[in-house]
DNA sequence: TTTTTAACTTGCAATTTGAAAGTAATATCA
DNA sequence: TGATATTACTTTCAAATTGCAAGTTAAAAA
């Protein structure tokens, strides 16, 4: 590939990363879902960070446009739908790893890392379902 | 400590660090002060990304009052300034990383990773320079 | 002394966010 | 069966943030 051709291809990652999940929004419906095993609507919106009902939606919508999550009906009750990671967005599981251990370390008010714990389990249960 | 303590006492810590960089400017800015090691005004400015100049000011001033970044007057030139990366700012190096190898393994347009060689010597520097 | 340069700051339109209320399609209860 | 509740939105609108262009101030260079 010639030096040309290869400036005019590469754009920063970094950047690239941000255009996706660089809003605080998103990485918390990302982490919720992968670390918390969140599967409904009414779930995301119980978190402690109370998004609005309209942002949710959006994020929602955008991220199973970009394939970071599948949106099914529930089958058994057609009000709801049924939100689950998949596997492109399992990859993005040591980003938000490394921004909850940069976290924890600063906090300060952090303490015993209550997150570690339910982590593990859930994350499991997300690798399980997202791989089947 | 008790449990309730601990309750009221632990917010997430993902949440914590998305408050203080989980916008797309702030990173930007701290990849340039710490992978390619700038350190003027001018030469933030003239990233890819084309940052507006209030932002960037906005963003200098927040990522030194919560000391990710030092601000210094520059000696041989009283109208810069000199921007360099503290010792916060370069532990959030693992976060860059990580979300540049995301970036760089899902673009599809990275090629080469032109990064990966840059990085290494401005992240010396920016080592070298925090821990002096 | 005039011109340039560096780092902002200001003004303002456009976009995004946030809070609250509303809606449509079910599902559940009496 | 009819009334009520639930779920996942959508809408409205004010407030905050962003982006662009132009202006400002102090200091350096010509």
């Amino acid at each position: 590939m010639s030096t040309l051709s290869r400036r005019e291809k590469s754009k920063c990652p970094i950047s690239y990363s941000l255009d996706l999940f660089g809003d605080k929004w998103t990485l918390l419906v990302l982490r919720d879902v992968i670390l918390h095993g969140k599967t409904r609507f009414a779930e995301f919106q119980s978190s402690d960070e109370k998004i609005a009902s309209n942002i949710l939606s959006d994020r929602l919508r955008r991220l199973g446009e970009q394939g970071f999550i599948a949106i099914e009906k529930d089958p058994s009750d057609a009000r709801q739908k049924i939100y689950s990671v998949t596997k492109k967005g399992l990859s993005l599981t040591p980003v938000l790893l490394e921004i909850a251990a940069w976290g924890a370390s600063h906090d300060g008010q952090t303490g015993e890392l209550p997150h570690t714990v339910e982590r593990s389990d859930s994350v499991c249960s997300s690798i399980t379902n997202a791989l089947r």
